[in-house]
DNA sequence: GAAGTCCATTCGACGATGTCGAATGTTGAT
DNA sequence: ATCAACATTCGACATCGTCGAATGGACTTC
């Protein structure tokens, strides 16, 4: 781990969290000296990944950073497969659709269809909610060992809501349901009044690179089983897309993540 | 200039122009021993920043620029300013209407609304467009004297479509009708088939912090004044709520940016 | 089958390079 | 007028990143 490609992205990751610092408050929340992180700073602005404001002095997350996420988001297979499945799942049910790949202990949106009935919604794309507090992190988590770890094994779980589950031996046997089920729930977990549902999505290595999920108003819950199984369907034919040959994956327990069955180039054999 | 620093940001530029590639190949285009390379990823990864294909071994970008972006995005006052009057002009011109910044010598999208008569389109939020092929690029370059400089001084006028403007000459004199008129405009430069109008934003400084526009279809071309005034109504709108005294901008040459002018936190005298 | 190639990855020694404290010159606050 | 907080510059030190060589897979070719 290189140390100051590491502290630069540490720095980027406090910009993150507050938006606007001074180059003082940077070194202080990262315990550096303020001569060294100017340093850093200075090649981050070089980039573009940050900006000064040139009239207050502090820094704030650059325009490079957005064209980042976007050729990301290009690059997102999950994404262009999902799109148009989305579509259909959003029409069928009426509810806004959201897909997800996780991000450590989070889940970060990658996609969001809105609700069909055509009222103003927020952009949600890139946006990130804790996994333990969402459908989408629990159906991930139930299927990939190293997601659930990150959740489980990386300190208590933060309520974000009173309904925020926060028992790790709870919020366990909600990923054995998910299992055995196939869907994930969520009820005002993350955020008053709404609701999800979701289902993972997976790769032709059986790995959970995803997620797909309904989101629903608290009077709109329980869902009718229709739209549970136009949403199961919809996560089975995108994973058939991304190369999975079963869903949901097989395995009582979740799987270790890929690395270590790692095979170079897949061919015709 | 932090050295690996540097190199870290270099390496996620190839990545986004090159979706998908091995360790030898960003050692080959960064002209670096694929060691050192590999160094600078591995810290990457472990930010998120890069993820690594489980079957493949090659590199892409992360989840975590993405994160990075959105939040870039929520911490950009211009947004949010422009939102409303962006959604206002949509409805009154039935057209799409796109606010950008700079980068460089590229704008960046950072708001689009789309045409208000519900056809599908693309998210354009987050793509990059080379300034002199851009009615944005150019209005914002006709009053920042470090944009035009970086698009008439780095090199020569790259051509997206035949009709690109790609002689430094013109392009000056295009610079100095969009001072005179406070509109700048694009005919099929960028992409074939679509035209453009954009007027300049400015903040309390003056300074040129974006553009906003219109983009219509060429037989749609050329524009009604009605709705070129509307345009110019809205920039100026938004550039009051950021703090501009006048719009637009005195100045008979484009004004020299920030810096320097420098005053630190501004407050009642 | 076996040799050959391309790949990511590890290791250790060298010295270039990032790091740090002190000093500067701002600006706004007292 | 004094003070405090700030971004920024500088130079010396030693740490830390860099590099070439070596390793061990996996796929391709003979």
């Amino acid at each position: 781990m290189i140390q100051s490609v590491d502290r630069a992205l540490r720095i980027l990751a406090v910009l993150q969290g507050d938006h606007r610092l001074t180059l003082g408050e940077i070194a202080q929340r990262l315990d550096l000296p303020a001569s060294t992180v100017h340093g850093i700073v200075r090649t981050l602005l070089a980039h573009r990944m940050v900006v000064q404001e040139h009239d207050s002095g502090h820094y704030r997350l650059g325009p490079a950073v957005l064209t980042l996420g976007n050729v990301y988001l290009d690059t997102l297979e999950l994404r262009s497969r999902v799109t148009v499945w989305a579509e259909d799942l959003a029409r069928r049910t009426g509810l806004a659709v959201r897909t997800a790949v996780m991000l450590v202990d989070d889940v970060v949106v990658v996609h969001h269809e809105p609700r069909p009935d055509g009222s103003r919604q927020m952009p949600e794309v890139g946006i990130v909610i804790p996994a333990h507090a969402s459908s989408l992190g629990k159906a991930i988590a139930a299927y990939d060992e190293d997601a659930a770890e990150a959740i489980l094994g990386g300190g208590p779980l933060e309520a974000m809501t009173g309904e925020t589950v926060t028992d790790a031996g709870v919020l366990r046997t909600q990923l054995d349901e998910a299992r055995a089920t196939g869907i994930a729930t969520e009820v005002e977990e993350a955020v008053l009044g709404e609701c999800g549902v979701a289902a993972v999505l997976t790769d032709r290595l059986g790995g959970a690179v995803g997620a797909i999920g309904l989101v629903a108003t608290t009077d709109e819950w329980p869902l009718a089983p229709a739209m549970v199984n136009a949403l199961r369907s919809a996560a089975r034919r995108v994973s058939r897309e991304l190369g999975a040959t079963s869903w949901p994956p097989k395995g009582d327990a979740p799987r270790a993540s890929a690395m270590g069955t790692r095979r170079r180039r897949l061919r015709p054999a």
